[in-house]
This record gives C-alpha cells, structure tokens and sequence, in this order.
RNA sequence: GGAAGAGUGGCAGAGCUGGUUUAAUGCACUGGUCUUGAAAACCAGCGUACGGCAACGUACCGGGGGUUCGAAUCCCUCCUCUUCCGCCA
C-alpha cells in the first residue's frame, strides 16, 4: 500500500506510473478519492478530538464535585455532557468509517513502478534484461517432453495425484522424489552460503498476514481457505517469512535481514487446462526455496542486484539456458516496484518458462505490515523488502528431464551429485 | 477436547472494591554533571498512531463490542498463554 504522505506529495508520480501499468481511468479517479477522504478524515477527527477533549474535562470535574459531597453541581454537569454527546451525533462513527474506506481505496492502488519499468499491456512487452549467451540447445527429433520422460522413469506421477487429491498434485517416487529433494538442499545450501538465515515457516497463515504481503483482500481465489479455522494454505514462502517482523520496529543494525526458506506453495489459480500447461508446467502444489530480504531503503536495489546474480549462479550450474526479462508496467505484480523474471528454456517443449521471479516492492508491503527501523537519527523510516524465488523446483525439473535427456538416460547436473548420489537417472 | 488461572509500555511488575493512574516503581536504554578514563552516584529524558507551525489534543493496558457523566478497573464475546486432565506424531 502506497503512504497517503507520498501520494500527497507526489500524485503527479503515482497518475504516471499507473499510467506505464496500462491501469484503466478509473483508478486515476481513485486517488482523487482517496485525497478527499483523507482531508473529510482530517477534519471530523479534529472536530471529534475537541469534543471528546470537553468530555473528558467535565468528567474529571463531575468525579471532583462527587468527591466533595456536591452531587447537584454534578449532575447539572452531566447535561452539559449530554450535549457534547450530541453535538459530536454520528461524527465519531463517520470517522472510523471514513479511515476504513480510505485503507479500503489505498488497497486498490498498485505500486509506482521503478523508473526503468516501462510501459507495457502483457508480458509480450517485457524487455529482455540479460539475453541468453549462446545459441539454444536442439535435441533429436524422438526428444520427449518431461511427463513422457517421467513416465518412462517413473519419477512422477500426475494420475495418482489424481486419485489421492485431484489435478493438479503430482507426486514425486523414486529417482523424481531424490532429484526434488537434492535441488531443495543445493539451493537451501547457496542461500545459506550468500548469508541468508534458513527458516521453516507454517504453511497455513492468518489472515492478517495474508494482508500483509498483499494476498489479500482480493486475491482470496488464489490461495486455499480452510474455513473451518480461518486459515490460509501459503502459496509462497514470502507469505509467512515476510510477515516475521510485520509491526516490528527494527534497529538500524539488524538491517539487512536476509532470510530463505523452504515450502511447498498452494495455488488454486483455476486457469485454463490444455497443452500448454501439461505436467509440472502448472500445478497446485509445488516446492520452492524462496529469499527474503529486510534493506535501508538506499541499499534495495543493491540487495536486488545481488539476487539476480544469485540465480544467475543457480541456473548456470544447473547448466540450464535461460534469459532474463525486466517485467514492463502491465505484467509487474500488484505490489511490485522492479520484478526480474527468469526464463528456462525447455528444449523438448522449445519455449521458455518461467522459473523465477526477484522483485523490490520497496516500502509497499512494509507500509502494509508497518514494519520499521530507526535510523542514524532515531527516526522511524519503512524498510524496502524484497523476495524472490531462488528456485521453484516444478519447472525446473521439467527442464532438467527434457535438456539434459539422452539415449543412456537422463544426466544429473554435476552439482547435484553430492545430494542425488547418483549420475544419472535410468 | 475438558477444568482452572492469566494477558498492562523494551523487560519485570503495581493498579483491577470504576473518578489527580494525565498507567506507580524497578531494570534496561539515551543525554548531562562529576572523573585522566570508566564505574558508581546524581539530574533529565525515555511507547505507538492520528491531528496541529506549535503549545497541545485524541486514541491505545490481548482483539472486538457494551454499561457509565467517566473503564486498565464492571459486563459480553473472541483470541492467546500457563497449569492440571484427556488424546496424540
């Protein structure tokens, strides 16, 4: 959520960048709105906060003339405070209504997009940030797409996630369960060595924490609900890990607060069903080792820098071709300040798919969470974070599988052996 | 799941027979005095949010609601924790 001070000061800024997300006009209506609450807000607090103030005034004297046995005088006074009751009428009720409708509004509006994003409908305007080096591998004709090579391997199975849960839950078996596991541990691993604190987080959130990240309002579609508790399936590890310091006030050498952790994700995402999305390209479930990051505001694009060197790193061990696109206005997530997305190209398939994304959201979930520090000189400043994925397993093994196929069978990247303890998968 | 008790400012902890509590006191923390320096001692400051140039005002004693002229204090409700019992990886 934007700071009401910056959309004051700065609306000029927010109309643009709404603007380089292809928002429709009526949004830019919105920030009027949410303007002339805020001044409408302003006064009936300050109106109310004056009668109260008289209130409690003739009160502490009502409680002094008691005291001295004057119950006349106090009940004389009693009247006047009747009246300040009813002057103030339904204006305390309109104040907390006003403050609610505003939050309401201000959820609606989206972050300002970095000054690099530009403007852009759908992902087909993305620019490519970091090309892919070299030419794309090519693989035989009689080369297989992932769910055939998981089928000849028996390495997962989507028809008995079936049975158990529904489409959409695969589940992993021999060698395809070891592989999902060794990536888990080698990326956990690499964080660990970039300095990030490894955490286990609970899978299912509140949903003041759903609000925090920005899952919710609105987005209740896209996560699983289990009623009966009140309770949300996480569909990213940035959900409960972000929301460790939710409401903190942090000291200035905490910062940076790097944090990783591994979790299966839950996605209902009720999209389309067809070729495109076959096998582990999309599921319901799925396991991702994701980074957190806590950063002074002059050192998040620093910190996001590092990130994508990260998985950078990852992704040429792992020995995938890949790209990187800096998303444009239209395809930037809700709360998104910058977002880099990693690409992984599947040579059975010969598209890209997506395997990562890092993004700066700078003071927009903290301004949500109200997570702070004190800085140099004590005063109280929102802290940027930022997350990524560092990986998601699904897609990755998909790739794994069909790049790395041959006709002995399937070769492990060289980095993994230590944790598959095996070469080759046949 | 059942029973009992409890949730107060960074921590500890009073207040809880409703009215100088505008939340005592201690510790921790910050600044100052003293000191060669430090410690100790002493003095001062020391929560969050909103409004206001400011003085200051308002709200917050687990969350929400209610009674009252007035609620940390009484009532209702939800949440959490502790102890005991039950169940259980």
């Amino acid at each position: 959520m934007l700071e009401l001070s910056f959309i004051k000061e700065n609306k000029d800024k927010v109309l643009e960048g709404l603007e380089r997300r292809c928002y429709p006009a009526e949004t830019t209506q919105i920030i009027d709105q949410i303007l002339d609450l805020n001044e409408q807000r302003k006064s009936l607090q300050a109106f109310v906060d004056v009668k109260k103030s008289e209130i409690n005034k003739l009160s502490g004297q009502i409680g002094q003339l008691f005291k001295s046995g004057e119950a006349d005088k106090a009940n004389a006074l009693k009247e006047d405070v009747a009246k300040v009751k009813e002057e103030i009428g339904g204006k305390e009720s309109q104040l907390s209504e006003t403050s609610e409708q505003l939050t309401l509004l201000l959820y609606k509006i989206p972050n300002v997009p970095h000054p690099s994003v530009v403007k852009g409908q759908s992902d087909e305007d993305n620019e490519v940030h970091i090309p892919h080096k070299g030419d794309l591998p090519v693989l035989g004709e009689d080369a297989k797409p992932h769910w055939e090579l998981a089928k000849q391997y028996n390495l997962f199975d989507l028809e008995l996630g079936v049975k158990i849960t529904g489409a959409g839950f695969p589940l992993y078996r021999g060698k395809g369960a070891k592989l999902e596991r060794a990536l888990i541990n080698y990326f956990l691993d690499e964080a660990s060595k970039r300095g990030y604190e490894e955490i286990i987080p609970p899978l299912l959130v509140n949903e003041a924490s759903g609000i925090g990240t920005g899952s919710l309002p609105d987005k209740e579609g896209q996560m699983y609900y289990v009623e009966k508790d009140d309770l949300y399936l996480i569909p990213t590890a940035e959900v409960p890990v972000t929301n460790i310091y939710r409401g903190d006030i942090l000291d200035e050498a905490q910062l940076p607060i790097k944090l990783t952790g591994y979790t299966p994700c839950f996605r209902r995402e009720a999209g389309s069903y067809g070729a495109h999305v076959r096998g582990l390209n999309r599921v319901h479930q799925f396991n991702k080792v994701e980074i957190v990051r806590f950063e002074k505001p002059e050192n998040s694009y620093a910190a996001l820098e590092e990130m994508l060197k990260h998985v950078t790193d990852l992704l040429e061990a792992l020995g995938l071709p890949f790209r990187v696109l800096r998303l444009c206005g239209g395809d930037l997530t809700f709360a998104s300040a910058l977002t880099y997305d990693f690409e992984v190209y599947s040579a059975a398939q010969k598209r890209w798919l997506e395997v990562s994304s890092v993004s700066n959201f700078e003071t927009f979930q903290s301004n949500r969470m109200k997570t702070r520090y004190k800085d140099a000189n004590k005063k109280k400043q929102l802290v940027h974070t930022l997350n990524g994925s560092a990986l998601a397993l699904a897609r990755i093994v998909a790739c794994i599988l069909e790049n790395n196929q041959t006709a002995e069978g399937i070769t492990v990247p060289e980095v993994l052996r230590p944790y598959t303890k095996f070469d080759i998968i046949d």
